[in-house]
DNA sequence: GTTCTAGAAC
DNA sequence: GTTCTAGAAC
């Protein structure tokens, strides 16, 4: 709920497709006004509805897009839900923005792409991904790619799997387009709620799904989705499952001890089972339901002290006056 | 990853 | 009796 766009124009030149551009006008308004089973369902990254039905014009019939939607579900995937490999699905597709659809793909470069979260842990939660084969700056048209699909299988292959240019390219391609989707994050904060709050930018230790992916995801953590401690667990930046990209980006610049880190993300699992607590406050939150209580007071309490801030100074203080 | 449900917790 | 979690199944 919340997790939908209104119609965004991307001002970064990085970005080269999303579908709202190249699309015939009904894509426009999937993003910005979707309907309730839109805004309630997930989005579509484990149904793999409409990928790549590469029959002409899938969106100019909204009714065969539904009918093949579901005829593809009910006899090609016996499981409900999200394929483990969607991801990678998504990574290897030669034109995504043609095939998949904008309640799906949000950005799309020559080297990423950036999709909603299927099953949101937020109100604003998505994913960036690699694409492959990931062509190399000095000749972005290239069907070369940098490095092997093994190598994007996690962080960890990336991390050790990779030559070191390709590491520092791969890793900042996706920094780039992840800072692209907080923009438009926040920028669709202020339209529906008056106001900006934070957003988290990280990679899991352990992935569930094939396919290196860096979550972009707003800090709120209310959500639906979020059904278990894990879940929650999962997205505390200071927990150690949740690893920040500038983290990362820090490992690259020494990487004497690589091979130490990556051990250690192994060992990370273990951190999913600590105690439920506040993320914000750190109080001890005894199951589930009271923590959704307490994340929707913070929710609101953040929102009226900001709409306060910005009736008395005309704007918000920015995160990084906060911290700096 | 999600869904389902038995049994623990309240 | 109802709520909630955690583990099995998918």
């Amino acid at each position: 709920m919340g997790n939908c766009f209104a119609p965004i124009s991307s001002n970064s030149s990085s970005t080269e497709t999303s579908p709202r551009d190249t699309a015939p006008n009904p894509s426009t308004t999937q993003i910005g006004e979707p309907n309730e089973e839109q805004r309630l369902q997930p989005t579509s990254i484990g149904s793999n509805r409409e990928i790549s039905s590469s029959g002409p014009s899938r969106r100019q019939s909204t009714t065969l897009g539904r009918l093949n939607k579901h005829k593809r579900t009910s006899s090609l995937f016996s499981m409900v839900g999200p394929s483990l490999d969607a991801l990678r699905n998504y990574a290897t597709l030669p034109n995504p923005q043609n095939s998949l659809s904008a309640s799906t793909l949000l950005l799309s470069s020559k080297t990423c792409l950036a999709v909603f979260d299927a099953y949101p842990k937020a109100k604003y939660h998505f994913l960036v991904l690699p694409r492959y084969p990931f062509p190399p700056q000095s000749d972005p048209e290239s069907k070369e790619s940098i490095t092997s699909l093994n190598s994007l299988n996690d962080l960890k292959s990336i991390l050790l799997k990779t030559t070191p240019s390709a590491r520092e390219e791969i890793l900042q391609n996706m920094n780039n387009m992840a800072n692209e989707v907080e923009e438009m994050i926040r920028d669709e904060m202020l339209k529906s709620e008056g106001f900006e709050w934070k957003v988290d930018i990280g990679f899991h230790a352990i992935p569930s799904m094939k396919h290196v992916h860096l979550h972009v995801i707003s800090d709120d953590r209310i959500s639906p989705s979020l059904k278990t401690k894990k879940h929650h667990n999962s997205f505390r930046p200071d927990l150690g499952f949740f690893i920040p990209i500038m983290e990362v980006q820090r490992w690259i610049e020494d990487d004497s001890n690589m091979q130490e880190r990556v051990d250690a993300l192994s060992g990370a699992e273990q951190l999913l089972n600590t105690p439920l607590t506040c993320h914000k406050c750190d109080e001890f939150i005894s199951n589930i339901p009271k923590l959704k209580t307490h994340l929707e007071k913070h929710f609101q309490d953040e929102r009226s002290s900001a709409l306060k801030h910005i009736a008395r100074h005309g704007r918000q203080r920015s995160s990084d006056e906060e911290i700096f």
